[in-house]
DNA sequence: CTGAAAGCGCTAACAG
DNA sequence: CTGTTAGCGCTTTCAG
């Protein structure tokens, strides 16, 4: 089976090249008659452009990278599905370059290699340890960046995240004014939801009721590692509410306190982060952030491809609205 | 920052275009004093080979299209994991697509078309419902592919999968053996581990033993309406194992025993598929079958460049081991 | 409305 | 060991 090229389809048509490759573009200017010749053409041998060349003398690839951490949260895939299919819409392609948690500098440059090479429209990033210095190299070679979980914006640049400190500044000043103060804030690794902003949200309301807050600590991502220590964890301090960064984490966290016969809620409020599945599994079921993740992805690739084709954009920052979604960890 | 061409080195270096070619493919008919002075304007200048480029000249774009069901399995991202970290190391691209589970039939053309147009070298399948459909049509363009989680093989093609089979005949076995039979089989959609012959692994230990087996059953996906399907079930059935197509399904079914008073394991064992974090999540945690994702999604990639390259394959077919991790939810 | 021709940036014989 | 010269398949002025 040969390739059939636009210069099958011109002789078989008896029309130049340029005449093809306007129909194949969708050019106006085309008369209609020979338009439908054409088309015909192009279906009877199946011809299919070539976007390689296209790319080549466009300079223009319509692929658009996405780079993330290999051992982010789960959410990739849903945050995928959302980029996917926006892209399907919007006529992108696609790739994905995963980045290890080592970061090595070389890591970095070897991913930017890659990209400048392939020749990508755009890249899509993760906020994560090294974002700065992705940035920094990425832009240096003039190609527009969207970024997921952190805020940047520039000309050739956007960013698409959560309010993280809207977040908690919301969940600790209801508690505070309701005169529960004890609350603990566990984290892990999530660079979906910015760890510092959660934090900074969680100082303000203290502040506000002028207190101080600075009950945070790092756990594993590790299930097997968390659960342990919260078991641990419990048999010394007993909050009275326990917020977690990502779902797991605080199912670590319930469960460990069963293990300690601290009653949930009664005893012990639990709040997650993500509404992940995890959070209707487990018993009792997780009250937890709802993040729209799937929305995310797919909002970050219609922002790139707004500024790859210079359309108007109202804002350079686009802030998706998290939710609580109450169930029964907490009263 | 204007780009900078093989034009722009080959002057610079005083060298013809060939030459620089040369170099940046690693030909070593070069002549070292002439290699490293090329080298040196290449870094000089940072030039980056245009990879479009390359591939218009070559026809090969050294890009890999991953196609998978939307709504599929969390693993996606551990088997992205390894194809990317497989390509990383080979040099590979990568571009993704995904599938809508209605699979329209324009819906798989749409995708065809852009496998097509955008020349990559391969691709590497997911099961699901629409594989044959998918292979059949993109194989009529002479496009190399693997499959993951069905068996396939052919002069351009190859696939990875487990023998699920073997899982359940071996699970069932060994509670027959003990003169346990009254298992139920759950199953939800999923494709990474063939759902037919999960059923047929049990029928045949069943008929091994002078018995049939025949208790399957389809649940959903979601656990919002397994976990209620569940705890109806166990109002009017027992069975002494409860073997799950996937450990979401099996964590709905402890959950619900414990609604129903029903002691896990003492009364009623559970087994579930992939080692999810799920199973050490819930509680008793879950004996479940481990499936390397992660490796398989290596192994295709490996593969299909095998493929590519023409380079010796030992086999097209490459079965991936699976391994039972007992815990708390069995004896 | 359509055609001719010059690229896009790189590879691959073919000479030398 | 190195240079010359056609392409690879499509887009895009510029004429007509």
């Amino acid at each position: 089976m040969k390739k059939v090229t636009i210069y099958d389809v011109s002789r078989e048509a008896g029309v130049s090249l340029a005449t093809v490759s306007r129909v194949i573009n969708g050019s106006n200017v085309v008369k209609e008659a020979t338009r439908q010749r054409v088309l015909e053409v192009i279906k009877r041998l199946d011809f299919k452009p070539n976007e390689v060349a296209r790319g080549l003398a466009k300079s223009k690839t319509t692929m658009i990278a996405v780079v993330f951490p290999q051992a982010l949260f789960a959410h990739v895939k849903e945050m995928i599905g959302g980029i996917g299919d926006a892209s399907r819409t919007l006529k992108y392609n696609v790739t994905i370059h995963t980045t290890d948690d080592i970061g090595e500098d070389d890591m970095i440059d070897e991913l930017v290699e890659k990209l400048i090479k392939s020749r990508v429209d755009g890249v899509i990033l993760f906020n994560n340890d090294n974002l700065a210095t992705e940035i920094e190299k990425i832009s240096s070679y003039d190609m527009p960046i969207v970024v997921i979980g952190d805020r940047i914006s520039a000309e050739n640049q956007g960013s698409i995240y959560v309010d993280a400190r809207k977040i908690t500044y919301e969940l600790a000043t209801s508690y505070l004014d309701k005169g529960v103060s004890d609350i603990a804030f566990f984290t892990a690794r999530q660079n979906l939801v910015k760890k510092e902003e959660l934090v900074e949200g969680f100082k303000q309301a203290y502040e506000e009721h002028g207190l101080t807050f600075d009950n945070v600590t790092n756990v594993s991502t590790h299930y097997e590692e968390s659960y342990p220590y919260f078991v641990d964890y419990f048999k010394t301090h007993r909050p009275q509410v326990v917020i977690a960064g990502y779902d797991k984490e605080a199912v670590a966290a319930i469960n460990a306190a069963r293990e300690n016969g601290i009653r949930v809620p009664e005893d012990m409020e639990v709040i997650g982060m993500m509404n992940t599945t995890y959070s209707v599994m487990c018993n009792p079921t997780l009250t937890t952030v709802n993040v729209p993740v799937y929305n995310m992805g797919a909002l970050a690739l219609r922002l790139l491809t707004k500024i790859l084709n210079d359309e108007p954009i109202e804002s350079h920052e686009v802030v998706v609205k998290h939710l609580l979604i109450k169930r029964e960890s907490t009263k």
